[in-house]
DNA sequence: CGCATGCTTGAATTTAATCAACCCTAGTGG
DNA sequence: CCACTAGGGTTGATTAAATTCAAGCATGCG
């Protein structure tokens, strides 16, 4: 997966007016492909499966995952428009990706793909660009899994899904979530009734309102920051001495 | 961090003999450079430092962490002989990297780095690869953080330790644990009073021995995969089926 | 030899999972 | 248009797993 964290649309198609033969952008290269319509919970392609493809997501949202033997299923991350997958793949993915809403992805050619960009000293950093954004989520989610309770987990992942929205405001911002509770549950390493729970919990404390079912009005915006347990804008001028405080809290 | 999975010292060697100004191999890049030394518990770098430099580790090894805003650590992962540190970076460190054992390692410019990949064909697949590979770790942990209980972490971590070495032997093979107890946990997201009751129980079912506070001999490979709770040697021709079993173990 | 650090073990506590019941809502068909 | 139903979601009671707190042991180093 790949999270399109610096490349808006209306940056792209700024970028695309002047733009002869030569593509100066990941997407130009999918431009010319047809749309694919995914229905609602349709796969798009299995772990395991030889990577002939990578996929544009143009609309709708996707969820990519990973099943273990023994059934459970753990979500390694979720996908918008913009994003594109697979470019971190080797021969065969190494996840599954399904539509969680009704989704358009436009498919390139893997090969074509790693054709274009190792010609391309253009696109090349583009490519490391979203590669290292893709690490960097993957580094947050490690620490998200390793050490954060069921309520900074959760306040995290509303966060985050805050923050995709380029125009949010801090506080009485509205965040969709169109994934299911399992789907929250399999992303954040809890159960869907631990999730539930938190949800709840946020409401009493008057943290958030629930707005229908995939739908939340955030209220406590620096609240929300404070339990998501990072610490952003960090003030610490601390960081850089030798050893560290402990594992313990507080 | 890169993990060097698919090129051993050896190989490297065998590369470079035959090999005039141009190298085509990353590792090549940092041959000319003076060995640094680090003692044990030593800092590389810090957590969010300008990241001017590249590191390949020479000789012991490294781990790389972050530390949250109450103190807690997570240590994303180990770095061994033959790793390149930072390909994956921004401008900023995303992590702090420390010296476990003894360690030698080569510095190399960022920037002069990042030149030599975009000037050469024959760098770029090895750097591609090594993120490929650096992303599956990430995702591999992933899975491991979210669905595994301290039981399958510990047994995952000690195959991971085992597999390292390329001549090792399914059973009564000795694995060297050059890092703490506390690593170890803050590594799998668990105490480090879990990490010592698991050792132990394993160390009860005959499945390990203990060989002093840094070193284990494994006594029931097979079991030890069973228990890692990975499906490896697939069996399945299932893979591919719509929907999935369910989140139940069993 | 003695201390310090890292490691192990045990008992109590806490958190989230599990099991179970119920509710709500969107979508269906009468 | 309304009643019914199925699926997703919530809530409560119980259980299990890992953490926390506490004590003691071993190993290595001065």
């Amino acid at each position: 997966m790949l999270q399109a964290t610096h490349f808006h649309p209306a940056l792209e198609i700024a970028n695309t007016a002047f733009l002869g033969s030569e593509p100066n952008c990941l997407q130009a290269l999918f431009r010319k492909q047809p749309v694919e319509h995914l229905a609602a919970g349709q796969s798009l392609f299995f772990e395991g499966d030889v990577a002939k493809h990578l996929f544009e997501v143009v609309e709708g949202n996707l969820r990519i995952f990973r099943v273990i033997s023994d059934g459970r299923r753990v979500i390694t991350g979720f996908l918008h428009a913009g994003d594109i997958v697979g470019v971190s793949l080797k021969n065969h993915y190494l996840y599954s990706a399904e539509a969680v809403t009704d989704t358009k992805v436009r498919r390139f050619s893997r090969k074509a793909f790693e054709a274009e960009v190792s010609n391309s000293p253009e696109l090349r950093p583009e490519v490391f660009a979203r590669l290292r954004d893709e690490m960097a989520a993957a580094q947050d989610q490690m620490v998200l899994l390793s050490c954060k309770d069921a309520e900074e987990r959760l306040c995290s992942f509303l966060l985050k899904q805050l923050r995709r929205d380029p125009g949010h405001c801090r506080s009485n911002a509205i965040v969709e979530l169109p994934m299911t509770r399992l789907d929250i549950a399999d992303y954040l390493g809890l159960t869907i009734e631990t999730v539930s729970r938190m949800m709840t919990k946020l409401a009493n404390k008057g943290i958030l309102v629930s707005a229908g079912r995939h739908c939340v009005r955030i209220m406590k915006y620096a609240t929300l920051v404070q339990l998501s347990g990072d610490d952003d804008e960090y003030d610490g001028d601390e960081r850089g001495l030798i050893g560290y405080a402990g594992r313990q809290r507080q």
